[in-house]
DNA sequence: TTTCTGACA
DNA sequence: TGTCAGCA
C-alpha cells in the first residue's frame, strides 16, 4: 500500500467526465454502483464524485463486460478477491502478533540474565548488554 | 446545464 | 441498457 492511495481515492470526478473517460454509460455507472461494485463519494448536492480508484475498477468491469462476463460473475470475482484480500490481511496480522511476542520474549530474557549476572562479581567480559539491542 | 431517482410505451 | 419524466 504506496501512501499515494489517498490521492487515488480522492473523489473529484463528475459522472460526465467518467462517461467521457471510460465510455460507458450514466446508466451503466449508476447500476454497478446500485450492485456495490463501486461507491463513489457524494457532494452536498447528492452529486456522485469518483476517484481514479473507481475509473480503474469501471475499466475492469468494462473488459469483464466485453468478455461476456454479467453482474452474477462479476460479484463473484470481486467476491473471491476481497476474501483473498481478508486472508492476506489476517496471514500478516499472525506475523505482526508473533514479532510482536518474540520482542516482549527477548525483553524477559535479558531481565533475567541480567538478573543472573549479579549473582557473579562484575562482568569481567564485557557488558552482557552486548547481546541485546 | 448537469445530475438524480424511478419507471417502462 | 436505453430513455423519458420531473426535481434540484
Amino acid at each position: 500500500m504506496g501512501g499515494s492511495d489517498i490521492r487515488r481515492s480522492m473523489p473529484l470526478l463528475s459522472i460526465g467526465s467518467v462517461t467521457m473517460l471510460t465510455d460507458l454509460s450514466a446508466r451503466q455507472i449508476r447500476y454497478y454502483e446500485e450492485h456495490g461494485l463501486i461507491s463513489p463519494a457524494r457532494t452536498e448536492g447528492n452529486k456522485r464524485l469518483f476517484s481514479l480508484n473507481d475509473i480503474d475498477k469501471l475499466l475492469e468491469i468494462k473488459d469483464l463486460v466485453g468478455q461476456g462476463v454479467n453482474m452474477a460473475g462479476i460479484k463473484q470475482i470481486y467476491q473471491v478477491r476481497q476474501q483473498a484480500k481478508a486472508e492476506e490481511d489476517s496471514r500478516l496480522a499472525r506475523r505482526n502478533q508473533k514479532e510482536l511476542s518474540d520482542s516482549e520474549l527477548r525483553k524477559l530474557l535479558r531481565k533475567e540474565l541480567l538478573q543472573a549476572g549479579r549473582f557473579h562479581r562484575n562482568n569481567q567480559h564485557g557488558d552482557i548488554n552486548r547481546f541485546f539491542h
